[in-house]
DNA sequence: AAACGGATGGGCT
DNA sequence: GCCCATCCGTTTG
């Protein structure tokens, strides 16, 4: 047993997001997302995500800093958040030395603690409909704009490793195989292979 | 099962 | 003024 304060409990270090932002992108899956509201906490497995990287026309940093992406710019570990069709917000971690200006968006947990209060948030209660998609996910951890640029190791948001909640029986995710595809919903580089996925995991966005 | 459209507002050319 | 890193209910095959 590790001692209660070990390591495994501890938010990921900067030193896990200040590398190249593929390698963050994959090795983020499996991690836990948690977020603690006035409401309670919430927390889910990351199964799903996309990287970003700074010379890709999808890449909100691409064309340089902005008020928006000011947090892409900023230190890794921390977060990016942005509204996106007027109504829903994506999370995104920033990766990378700090000024790169890339990041990984956060687009699938599976859910893993506060299921109740997720339910509630986001008016279903079927698990597989809970967190199984960038703007659903956000909702289901009630996080807000109020979290934009926050530190992912100190704040009310953390990641913390993937041996810090018991996996159900024979779910480990660290056994499963990462599948590679196509990101979603975008028109430019649309072709480039950075979009990683537990293969079988039944809480990811879309096959 | 897949395709489609409406909601809705900030960012950027 | 057009473009979205989306979601959901409705329609269509």
């Amino acid at each position: 047993m590790t001692p209660a304060g070990g390591r495994k409990n501890r938010p990921l270090p900067i030193s896990f997001y200040a590398r190249s932002t593929v390698e963050v992108a994959r090795d983020l899956l499996g991690t836990v997302l948690v977020h603690d509201s006035p409401q309670g906490r919430a927390a889910g497995r990351i199964v799903e995500t996309e990287a970003y990287l700074r010379d890709d026309p999808a890449c909100h940093a691409s064309r340089g800093p902005t008020s928006r992406n000011r947090p892409m710019f900023g230190p890794p570990g921390h977060a990016y958040l942005y509204l996106i069709y007027g109504m829903y917000h994506c999370f995104n971690v920033v990766t990378a030395p700090r000024g790169t200006g890339e990041a990984v968006l956060i687009r699938a947990l599976e859910p893993v603690e506060g299921m109740a209060l997720m339910a509630r948030r986001r008016g279903t209660d079927k698990p597989k409909a809970l967190c199984s998609g960038p703007g659903k996910l956000v909702i289901a951890l009630g996080m807000g704009m109020s979290l934009n640029g926050a530190d992912l190791r100190r704040g009310p948001l953390a990641i913390l490793p993937s041996a810090s909640y018991p996996f159900p029986a024979g779910e480990d995710p660290s056994l499963g195989n990462i599948k590679v595809t196509t990101r979603i919903g975008i028109t430019q580089a649309a072709h480039l292979p950075l979009r990683f996925y537990l293969e079988g995991n039944p809480f990811i966005s879309k096959k």
